[in-house]
DNA sequence: TAGATTGTTAATCGATTAACAATC
DNA sequence: TAGATTGTTAATCGATTAACAATC
């Protein structure tokens, strides 16, 4: 029964499995703190967990997406692999059709009840999916009902002020990474 | 109408524009060649042209693209926009219903005709966009068509010979990003 | 206790910046 | 020529690795 179940690890072993050097991973690890028991190693279940509280994933995302494009509805089907630490809660369109309608496991609503739902259902996080011309509007849109995270698909470069984290899921920059090394 | 056309540019003024010393870029771009003037600077549009090179953005490149889903679907909409150095020219999938269609501005051909068409059409790139399950046969279809550089969107890690370029397209990596900065 | 392994200080290495001869 | 600016060598800085006292 001895090593059917790994208790610790050694900074020596992660150097191995991480191809990095022992002093690295244990300079790293203390710089957040005393993880590891001298002569011992470090718990692999507490490591396991810390490193979560520092990568920020021990909590739960609720995420708005705004366009029940193609791309809107991949996205949130999609959604369903990764329910650990995100879930959309909520999709937003000015389709008469397409409000009131489930994709995936969220109801889509009208854009002009962004606000409300936001607040209602305490959604941190926006995507944005709508064509490129729309999605200015969309970002300030969620910005003023309170939103500080935007991860904006449109080919566009939203303007949006210094408190609110924007990122852009580019496809371009991938393909021109597969392009480099082609 | 001296500075009406500006057609050089010093490190230094590079540096301000991009934030980094100026011997950085003079020592990036000697790395590649001799590039600038002495006493003058660098030709502006040489310099576009060079780096062009560099990043290797000065050729075109033919995308297949396997999988007809909504994903699938935006991707290849999508690529309207971005036409200058990549188009998809083929997308592939199993459904009688899609094949034969257009999408943007690609035709729909079955998965069966993926190394013919690969071939007709000199395509050199593959971009996945179907359900997890069937990702690694495609990708195995892809690679003994000759495709030696692959962007994978589905959530599942393709095996992959050495010789082959890989690349994951991963929205929870994106979401992490956008959780730390909450 | 002896062996193992941490956290941290000291040594090494590589990358960034400054300085300068070459030259436009 | 004098001023400007490169490419590159030398100096500086920071990050990585090695070494080791502390201790389980």
């Amino acid at each position: 029964m001895s090593d059917l179940h790994i208790q610790t690890v050694s900074s020596y072993e992660l150097g191995l499995k991480l191809d990095m050097n022992p002093a690295q991973i244990r300079k790293d690890l203390a710089y957040f703190g005393e993880f590891g028991r001298k002569g011992i190693g470090y718990d692999v279940s507490y490591l396991i967990e810390k490193i979560k509280q520092i990568l920020k994933l021990d909590r739960f995302l609720k995420i708005g997406l705004v366009g029940a494009g193609h791309l809107g509805i991949a996205i949130s089907n999609y959604n369903q692999y990764i329910k650990e630490n995100f879930s959309i809660r909520a999709i937003f369109d000015t389709d008469p059709q397409k409000v009131g309608q489930k994709i995936g496991s969220a109801e889509v609503f009208h854009l002009d009840d962004l606000q409300r739902e936001i607040e209602d259902k305490g959604i941190q996080m926006g995507i944005i999916t709508v064509p490129a011309q729309e999605a200015q509007k969309v970002a300030d849109r969620l910005i003023d009902a309170g939103i500080r995270a935007i991860l904006n698909f449109a080919p566009v470069n939203l303007k949006v002020p210094p408190n609110v984290y924007l990122r852009n899921a580019d496809l371009t920059t991938e393909l021109q990474s597969l392009a480099y090394y082609l």
